[in-house]
DNA sequence: TTGGCGGCGAGAGCGGTGCTCTCTGTTGTG
DNA sequence: CACAACAGAGAGCACCGCTCTCGCCGCCAA
């Protein structure tokens, strides 16, 4: 095999034509894959239709991507990065609970911008799709914004563990030393509490976007921004 | 055949053995369907397989659904009245606290044991399918069922209505009224605190069926008890 | 009692899907 | 230059949702 000099990067001056034209095509298939997207929804999404679209043969897209699947895996961890670039780009500046919000107003942006790529991660998981392990780092950008952001607010004393946060004992104790591992100075209470704050942002897009909202807190905007404030007091950010 | 049964008038007077056996074939679809449904996820469900293991011919089932979105219609309000009614099993009792703490596993229970049918009310909508208004009234019965329970928290005086809880203003204010009506007695800063909590109760547990929550806290048992009582908490439930 | 209507299941068929296989032409390399 | 790897085309398989037609038979009314 001869991509191996590929991998060690030795040879990424001379790639040829053809590589060039391989990994254009897989691209431009993920362009159209995600254009399609937009309009019919993940499980509807048509291998063929997409082949259509770029004027070639169903065939012949098997030569880029194994299976549906395949497709699926690529389109899912681009929306995990889409998602995580969206975040990180809102993070950094001064003010911890600005930051904070902007990091929610981020997702919740991006989400509404792209709702099936946001479904495609954060929706029901695809039937007979199993997810490769190769997206579960780009899943937890997301999550690791939130807690170097209260690194940070715990080493600038901006993190006032909230008083009635319990500690958490035996099993849920030892789970959360995954967490206190990536985040050592953050209380274990307060480590729990941003687990529980970042089911609730999801789940809150997921109903909004969803349309669960729909009659009560739609349009959401407002209930967004007073949720946002308030589970940042939950964590005890100030 | 069954028209022994019909002259002996041991059936309903004023349905015909035809009408009676259009319903249980309608409800044997339904369950059918059900099953399939664990097995294989919503958006794969087919028709055909359906009617094949009923011993029928595919067309003959759109006598009884006349599409498929019909009869996925009809598996997602059978699905919200069966949470609905587990979630209303558990309700009761004097104290209000386990009550709530109870509702909280009944629903993550049901979600638990039928997750094809959780993710098709709490999942990504199906593609091309438009949820008809038959679909809201049980859609309901959770929340109505949390907002009863704080109603009577209120009245017996369980209700401390938490300090930091801010009162809504504005739009947020306008929206909360639909939850007024339903709850006059109830603080308005708590209702919308009853909507934070609603929307992290169903994060939490898409969160844990749709795998997002493995490698941090799963098995989520202990997580989700403290969370449960720290959202308790959070409304002022005492 | 009987004629007819309407619900019912069977079957064929249409256009779509994911996916496989084979064949032919092209591209890059020893 | 020869050869191997690769790319696309096309046919084909088994499946899908859905429609239409055609007999059969339960049911109601005359």
């Amino acid at each position: 095999m001869l991509s191996f000099l590929w991998h060690t990067g030795f040879m990424n001056a001379g790639r040829t034509a053809r590589e060039r034209a391989r990994a254009e095509l897989t691209e431009e298939i993920k362009v159209e894959a995600r254009r399609q997207l937009t309009t019919v929804g993940a499980e509807a999404l048509s291998l063929r239709a997409v082949s259509r679209e770029l004027g070639m043969v169903s065939s012949a897209l098997y030569r880029y991507f194994r299976s549906r699947d395949d497709l699926l895996t690529a389109l899912i961890i681009d929306a995990y990065d889409a998602l995580g670039e969206a975040a990180e780009a809102a993070a950094g500046g001064d003010d911890l609970l600005e930051e904070w919000l902007a990091i929610y107003r981020a997702v919740r942006s991006w989400a509404r911008t792209c709702p099936q790529e946001y479904a495609l991660i954060y929706g029901s998981p695809i039937s007979g799709y199993k997810a490769p392990q190769t997206t579960v780092a780009p899943a937890t950008r997301v999550p690791l914004l939130l807690l170097d952001l209260l690194r940070r607010a715990q080493a600038s004393g901006r993190l006032a563990v909230p008083p009635d946060a319990p500690t958490p004992t035996g099993v849920l104790a030892q789970q959360a030393q995954v967490l206190v591992e990536l985040a050592p100075e953050v209380p274990t209470a307060v480590l729990v509490r941003t687990i529980i704050v970042w089911t609730q942002l999801f789940g809150m897009i997921s109903f909004e976007l969803f349309g669960q909202l729909v009659g009560s807190m739609d349009p959401a905007d407002e209930f967004f921004d007073s949720a946002s404030r308030q589970m940042a007091a939950f964590i005890g950010l100030r």
